[in-house]
DNA sequence: TTAGGTGCAAAACCTTTGCCATCCC
DNA sequence: GGGATGGCAAAGGTTTTGCACCTAA
């Protein structure tokens, strides 16, 4: 893999990013720095620092894709209301896999956990919909 | 909220479908009873349904959106290869929301969880990708 | 030098929507 | 009868891809 100004530049953004950016939102920071990428190589990019471990996609809710520049393992809350999301602290059950994997016979690699609800912003109508 | 034909087909499949299908495969199993349903029927009266809590979305991992027509609160699993989704029989740890709740000021109305891994015939390598 | 990456635009894909005809209540 | 619903097709939004040019190693 090839380090490009443009892959550099992607990485270090969702990893400063703390709010689980999608591709699009990626893509309007990056130009900030690369007025000419394209909206392509930033979907590229992010598959390939998907695959490669060094970004992880966080699944769940929405309709889009969003990714999370931290890889450790940890738990996410998802807003009803205006879609954000963000991290949970509450400590990862490791056991959990090993035993649900011993009662069904499937290969447990890992869960995902997402909390869902409305965030301190939409409790109080602060906010609108994404 | 009317009964017609077309919504009674669609909810009787999503019952009857232990798959969690996509609204691509509801049209499809749909089809064989009613021939000339059109895709955008499937599509507004599963939103419907889920609407009324009829069925319920299953979110998670892949871009599909997908329909379980189990609306109980249960964990699922999901194929990493084939992509399929199944049912998982872990009770649903229901503290757990009461205390990020506390934790975190969050209003957490539910969790998601979703396992990943290799189910049995991925295993083998009896099946290809989704 | 050259395999891999970029930019651009078109295509692909899933989902939603507008419009008019149809059907349920 | 009248409003909700269906069929159809077009639009919408997100993601992927083909291709020619470029660039890091």
């Amino acid at each position: 893999m090839r380090n490009t100004r443009q892959r550099e530049a992607i990485l270090r953004v969702v990893r400063r990013m703390s709010c689980h950016p999608t591709a699009d939102e990626v893509y309007a920071e990056v130009r900030k720095e690369i007025p000419c990428i394209s909206l392509g190589t930033v979907y590229r990019n992010l598959k390939v620092l998907a695959d490669t471990g060094e970004v992880a996609p966080v699944g769940g809710g929405g309709t889009l894709h969003r990714y999370d520049g931290c890889t450790d393992n940890h738990y996410h809350f998802r807003c009803d209301l205006c879609g954000r999301v963000l991290d949970i602290e509450e400590p990862v059950d490791t056991g959990l896999d090993r035993r649900v994997a011993a009662q069904t016979g499937l290969a447990i690699r890992c869960h995902a956990l997402e909390f869902h609800g409305l965030c301190k912003e939409c409790q109080t109508g602060e906010r609108g919909a994404e």
